[in-house]
RNA sequence: GGCCCGUUCGUCUAGGGGUUAGGACGCAGGAUUUUCAUUCCUGAAACACGGGUUCGAUUCCCGUACGGGCUACCA
C-alpha cells in the first residue's frame, strides 16, 4: 500500500461526539500505519446547522487526543481548500457536468410539494414516498418539462435542485472492508439531491468530488453511511471515476450503554427523576401525561430492569400518554449513543466540554471529567476493534502498529463507562512520577491553592493509586490543602471513646516533641504510645485518620503526617478531638 | 412499512466443524493492609431460536426472532 490518504470529515454542527473521535482515530491509525496522510476536511455545506466555534472545538479535541492532521484548515496541504463552503464553485461545476452527461436533472418541486407527497403516501399504506425512477416522470423537472421551459425557469432564477438520476434495474455491489459484499438494487434507491436550492451541494455530492480531488484512498466512516454508499458508487460511475474509487470500511456504531449497567440501587431515584424531567420537557403537552405518575412509572420500570426492554413494547390500543412514555424510554435507553445521553446518564460522551448557548446545550467532556487522553484513545480504539491478543493497554504508537481494518468488528458496541474509567486508572498507575504533578496542579489551583512543588509531588505519590480520574485527586485528597469539610460521623461514633481523650492528648504532645517528623519516626512514636497504653493499631490509627482527614479512606497515616507536617498534624488532631467530643455529647 | 447491517458471559471481545469456549471491565468471595486503594488468588456468568449440511455444529447454509442503521433541499 503506497501513499494512502484518509480523511476525517466532520460537520461543524456542535461538539464532536465521542463516536466521531473514534472515526477520526481509526482513520489516523491506518494513515500512520502505512505512512500515509491524514486529512481533516470540514463539511459545512448545511448553512442552517452551522455552529460557530464547532470547528475550533473539533481541532482542539483531535489535538488533545494526539490525532493531528497532516492536511486540513490551518494545517496546510496541496489539496485545499479543506472547508467545503470554500469549494462551492467546484461542486456547481461538477453538478452541471452531471446534468450534461444525463446523470442528473434539474428539479423544481418545492419542499412543500414533496412533503405533501410524503404525507399523502404515509396515510395510505404506510409506505414512504420516494423521488425515484418510478416517480420522477410525474414530477416537475427537466426530464418532464420542455427544454425551453426549463431554460426559462433557470433564467428566471427559479429555485431548483439537481437530482441524481439513478438508473433503473441495475445493481450496485460494494466491497466493504468490514462487512464484505453488500448489494443494492438501484430500483430501491431514490434520486438524491446533489445540489440544494441554496447552491450548496449535499454531503453525497461534495464528499465524492472531494474524495476524488483529494485522492482519498480509504473511506472509514460510521455505519449510518452504509445505506447511501450505493449512491456514492453511482456517482463515481457517473463521473467516470470508478476505477480510482476509494475503498470503504463502515464502522459499527457506538450504542448507548446497557441499561442494566447504569441502573442500580444507588442512582435509581435520581435517574428516574432526570428521565422524567427530560420527558416532561419534551412531551409535557401530551394529554394524560402527569409528572408524578410518570415518575412512578419510570421508577417501577427501572426497578425491574431485567424485563425493561420487553415492557417498553408499544401496543396499538394503549392510551396516548403511555405510548409517549414507552417510546421516549425506548429511544433514550437503546440505540446509538447521542449527545443527550451524557447528561441523562451522568457520564461524558464528548472529548472536551462544550459551552452551548444554554445550559441544556452544554456538555461535560472527558478532559474536564479528569480523563487522560491516552486512556480515552485506548478505550475508544477498543470499542469496535480488537487486536486479537490479550493485551489491553496500548499507547498510540502501539495502536498504530497493531491496527488492522480486518479486525474491526461488525456489530454495534455499547459504550461502557466503567471500562473507560478502568483504562484511566491504569494509565494513572503506570504514569512516571514526574508526569503527574503538572496534570494535577491545575485541578488544585482551580480550588484556590498554590502548592509547593515538593508538596504536590508527595501528594501525587500518596494519592495516585487511589485515583481513577484526575479529579479524584481533589475530591479524595482536598484535606491536604484546606481544612476538613466533612467528618465521617458514623465512623467517629463507632471508633471514638471519650474516656481515651487524655491518652490521645498525651500522644499529640509526644508528636509535638518530635524533632524528626518523617513517617518512620511518627510510626515509632505511635508504637511507643501503644506499648505504654496497651491500645492496639485498630484503636489508634482510625482516630488519627479521622482527625487528620475526616474520613476513613486515604493513604498511610504516617506518610500522610509526614507530608502535612507537624504543625498541621498537631492542630488538626486537637481540633479533631474537640469535634469528636462535641459529636458524642450532642 | 421498505431497504441494508448485525447477533459468543450484564458489557467490550478472542476463537472457530471435534476446545474444560479464552481474556478484560463490572460483580461476588478470599489473601495482604491500621482504613481506603493498589496487588494477588478464587468464583458466578455466554455461543438467540428452529431447520438443514455433516459422523459431529457455537462455528457453514436457510429461515425466524431480536437488535441496529437508513428511508430530508442533515451530515
Amino acid at each position: 500500500m503506497q501513499n494512502i490518504r484518509l480523511r476525517f470529515a466532520p460537520s461543524p454542527t456542535g461538539a464532536l461526539h465521542i463516536g466521531g473521535v473514534r472515526t477520526a482515530l481509526y482513520n489516523y491509525l491506518l494513515a500512520r500505519k502505512f505512512n500515509g496522510t491524514f486529512i481533516l476536511r470540514i463539511e459545512d455545506t448545511d448553512q442552517t446547522r452551522y455552529v460557530p466555534g464547532a470547528e475550533d472545538y473539533i481541532v482542539e479535541a483531535l489535538q488533545w487526543c494526539g490525532i493531528v492532521p497532516d492536511e486540513g484548515p490551518g494545517f496546510g496541504g496541496e489539496y485545499g481548500p479543506y472547508r467545503q463552503s470554500d469549494r462551492k464553485d467546484i461542486y456547481a461545476k461538477y453538478a452541471k457536468e452531471l446534468v450534461a452527461s444525463g446523470n442528473a436533472y434539474y428539479a423544481f418541486d418545492t419542499p412543500e410539494e414533496l412533503n405533501a407527497k410524503r404525507a399523502q403516501s404515509a396515510e395510505g399504506d404506510h409506505s414512504v414516498w420516494k423521488y425515484d425512477s418510478h416517480t420522477r416522470m410525474s414530477m416537475r423537472n427537466s426530464l418532464t418539462m420542455p427544454a425551453a421551459e426549463v431554460e426559462q425557469l433557470l433564467a428566471d432564477k427559479t429555485p431548483y435542485t439537481v437530482r441524481l438520476k439513478v438508473p433503473a434495474n441495475d445493481e450496485v455491489i460494494i466491497q466493504d472492508r468490514v462487512r464484505g459484499e453488500v448489494i443494492f438494487q438501484t430500483n430501491e434507491l431514490d434520486d438524491k439531491v446533489m445540489l440544494k436550492a441554496d447552491g450548496m451541494p449535499t454531503y453525497h455530492l461534495a464528499n465524492i468530488i472531494d474524495d476524488h480531488l483529494m485522492q482519498i484512498t480509504h473511506v472509514i466512516r460510521g455505519e449510518e453511511w452504509l445505506s447511501s454508499t450505493a449512491h456514492h458508487v453511482l456517482l463515481y460511475r457517473a463521473f467516470g471515476w470508478e476505477d480510482t474509487m476509494p475503498e470503504f470500511a463502515h464502522l459499527p456504531l457506538i450504542l448507548k450503554p446497557a441499561p442494566e449497567s447504569f441502573i442500580n440501587k444507588n442512582n435509581l431515584a435520581e435517574l428516574a427523576e432526570r428521565f422524567t424531567g427530560d420527558l416532561m420537557q419534551k412531551h409535557g403537552d401530551t394529554p394524560g401525561l402527569k409528572e408524578d405518575s410518570t415518575l412512578k412509572a419510570i421508577t417501577q420500570l427501572f426497578q425491574d430492569k431485567a424485563s425493561l426492554s420487553s415492557r417498553l413494547k408499544v401496543k396499538d390500543k394503549e392510551p396516548e400518554d403511555k405510548k409517549v412514555l414507552k417510546t421516549y424510554l425506548k429511544d433514550s435507553l437503546y440505540g446509538k449513543l447521542s449527545k443527550r445521553d451524557g447528561d441523562r446518564l451522568g457520564m461524558p460522551v464528548f472529548p472536551l466540554s462544550w459551552e452551548g448557548e444554554t445550559e441544556a446545550d452544554s456538555f461535560l467532556g472527558f478532559r474536564e471529567a479528569g480523563f487522560l487522553p491516552a486512556a480515552v484513545v485506548n478505550f475508544l480504539a477498543f470499542l469496535g476493534w480488537n487486536p486479537g491478543t490479550e493485551q489491553e493497554i496500548f499507547s498510540l504508537d502501539e495502536l498504530i502498529e497493531a491496527f488492522d481494518l480486518e479486525k474491526i468488528s461488525k456489530s454495534g458496541a455499547r459504550f461502557d463507562y466503567d471500562k473507560a474509567r478502568w483504562y484511566n486508572q491504569q494509565y494513572l498507575l503506570q504514569m512516571p512520577a514526574a508526569e503527574l504533578p503538572p496534570l494535577v496542579r491545575p485541578i488544585i489551583e482551580a480550588h484556590g491553592h498554590q502548592p509547593e512543588a515538593d508538596y504536590l509531588e508527595g501528594f501525587c505519590d500518596l494519592m495516585k493509586e487511589r485515583a481513577v480520574l484526575l479529579t479524584d485527586f481533589w475530591t479524595g485528597g482536598y484535606y491536604f490543602f484546606e481544612p476538613i469539610r466533612d467528618y465521617d460521623d458514623v465512623n467517629i461514633r463507632k471508633r471514638y471513646k471519650p474516656e481515651r481523650r487524655p491518652l490521645f492528648e498525651n500522644f499529640i504532645g509526644q508528636l509535638d516533641e518530635l524533632s524528626n517528623f518523617d513517617a518512620v519516626h511518627t510510626k515509632e512514636a505511635a508504637h511507643t504510645f501503644m506499648e505504654e497504653t496497651g491500645l492496639k493499631f485498630g484503636d489508634v490509627l482510625p482516630i488519627l485518620r479521622l482527625g487528620l482527614a475526616g474520613t476513613m479512606q486515604g493513604p498511610d497515616v504516617f506518610r500522610m503526617m509526614e507530608l502535612m507536617g507537624k504543625e498541621t498534624v498537631v492542630t488538626r488532631l486537637r481540633e479533631g478531638l474537640n469535634y469528636f467530643d462535641n459529636l458524642i455529647n450532642s
